[in-house]
DNA sequence: CATGAATGAGTATTCATTCAT
DNA sequence: TATGAATGAATACTCATTCAT
């Protein structure tokens, strides 16, 4: 009986709702990284995006649902952008360079995004794993690919590359915290190099360098851990 | 001066307040950890400890006092361990492999420590700094010290020593919070060797090394930065 | 500016919230005369308003500002009911014992306010300077101007208004003290006759009684302070 | 068995506990006057004593029990201060003027006195009667002899002497509480002097005053109480 | 649809009092 | 006898969520 559109009373826009989200979303990232999550009063978003309280929870059923959908927005994000920047057909260790510079920048210019990752954990302990642990994961398939290919063509040494994708892990993952909670001041540009130049060629002078596992574990396991 | 005052009385012991305090932060830390911060109710940590509510407002002057002095405490042994690791006169490279070792052995014999940082940065992010980046700049002298040494001995290539204590605090810092909130299950001193191994010798191959400042740029630099 | 707000929705009632405040103060009132300030639980004052304990912390701040609106209001009311009873043309005599009417009827009506006062000075001996007395102070000029009116007209004899203002207060501000507490039974418009027979006429006899203020040293003032 | 005195052992002063508790009280006065009841911590008052805690509740049951003990030594000094100063065989207009200034002379070196009233009232507000109402009445019949005498020696004029008492009262009582509550500053002696003054002679001027009783109701009553 | 008034569960903190030493 | 460590009852205030308008 009903056509598509039913004729009678304001057209229903499938989009608004989504809109709105998004909006209220914005905002929200803001507000949680100011405030925490416990002090951050539901009444104040309502009143900094200028509509009822009420209008918030007609598009989340909780302030924890708010909260989870604004993580979730902030990490797809950084997620786009890294993969936007790692596309292309250029030099391995280029690509590398250009995701490092993507995921430090996208945080240069969000530093609430830090907030956030840090907010989840600490109020939500209990859920078993983090939005951003999620999404990480979800790309390491297409990261151990790229990275074989990299050692095939001889770019990178051969070594397990979950050992490599978990230590530039680490260490990014590391630095966005250190450099927010500690005011570090470097640009992001300078610090990606300098963490670039490190990662990929050690910090061991040329003659104390191993490039071989058994090389490697002579030069830098101790015969007797600590006796010695 | 007081007349009605004499010396009478139950005997005060002075190491009682210290010792009282030292055991309610134990718990304290893993209570804390349990619960975060806000959801930590001080009659649960008094329940668990078999003492009145009072007996720990006795010590602590609030719930804040008391967070502060249990991540504290736990800063400060971890750093204890670290030094007495790193203490003796061993080679360089053993040096730097034995602190690696005594900071992730420390965070997993103590993973509360882990959640107490994060409740620190998410809880009280007004202050100006955590407790855990204190602690670390009040060691970056003697580390300076020790790489300019290992620098001089041609054991570490010569580089600015702030990149490098950054880039293995950031290395470090991410690997423990990796650890603990995306459930890695490898053994600290597997994970000890993994990452010593990157930050020693880099991932790229050796012809594509660059040793020299020179070198490094045209290796690692891409012509131009993106529009390539 | 805000693409998601609008005016629809629930209408502002603007004397809804002044209306609550009121209805509150009515209350509190009562309820502060019957408990004292610490002892008052406000969750009793929600009870017997018929209303939640969150409504009444959406009209005061706190506790402490609620008390010192009841208080307020309540010597408001006074000062109206004491100002609308002495307007008129009539006698000098007349109005001071309208006004003398007004203070101990109110305080008839309304014993409640006489614990407020007392309250107010007994929790908050900090605050500079009571409710009350900010009200009295205020209406100070007001009965300098009558009384030098009524001197110039001879009804009153000369001397330093202020030395009446501040009698006519002492005596009346005891006297609501003492009835209240100690329970006194008196009708208070016998109480003002009484109180005016005495601060009109003087208590000496005829022949003891000192017009000019020569006189008045000569009855009054011993002769030797005390070894007589 | 026993003879008075046993002889094993310190041997009992029976007027130490009595003098500890004038030493409490004295320093209890001001502590509870600057304090208030509820915020008065025992603990400091033990400090300010430089005793335990425990030793004043070896004195009093409960601070209820100090706190009475304080009032009424008090009102007791206040008490007898006043009998010496009355005593003495001088012209009664003296007597009159000697008991107020005793009375104002007394709260102007022991305005803490002040604050405890206040605090009784407002703490204790279920109890009957207060400490100072109490002693009050205990004092009535000595003031109505004395009236009567001076009534009979032609010196006050006849009038009913519980009125007199009570006028008396009221405004010394309402005196004490606005010189402390809203910082008048006038000296005690020449307070009681202008006080004095009118109390004894009254403000009207001479032909405007009423000697008798039939006199004075033409005087200060209306014919028509408002309407006219 | 949008609003904001009303609600009430949940918790840190104080301080009189006790009693083992 | 004097002490002070331990106790726990008592209470203001916040803020997510609901729902009448």
């Amino acid at each position: 009986m009903h056509s598509i559109s039913n004729k009678r009373g304001r057209p229903v826009d499938p989009g608004l709702a989504k809109r709105r989200r998004q909006e209220i979303c914005a905002e929200a990232a803001r507000f949680f990284a100011e405030f925490g999550y416990p002090q951050a009063d539901v009444q104040v978003l309502a009143d900094r995006l200028g509509v009822g309280k009420g209008t918030i929870y007609r598009y989340f059923p909780s302030k924890e649902d708010l909260f989870f959908a604004t993580v979730d927005a902030g990490i797809q994000e950084l997620s786009d952008q890294i993969d936007t920047e790692m596309a292309g057909d250029v030099d391995s260790v280029e690509i590398i360079r250009r995701g490092v510079l993507a995921y430090l920048g996208y945080f240069d210019r969000h530093p609430e995004l830090v907030e956030l990752l840090i907010i989840e954990r600490a109020e939500f302990r209990d859920r078993k794993k983090s939005t951003y642990f999620v999404h990480k994961e979800r790309n390491n398939p297409k990261r151990r690919a790229f990275l074989l290919e990299a050692m095939k063509a001889g770019v990178v040494r051969t070594m397990p590359v979950d050992r490599i994708i978990e230590i530039f892990n680490d260490t990014l993952y590391g630095a966005i915290f250190t450099n927010h909670f500690s005011g570090r001041k470097i640009s992001f540009r300078k610090q990606a190099e300098d963490l670039l130049e490190i990662l990929l060629n050690g910090i061991l002078a040329d003659d104390r360098r191993s490039s071989t596992p058994a090389e490697k574990a002579r030069a830098v396991k101790p015969r007797q851990p600590k006796q010695s």
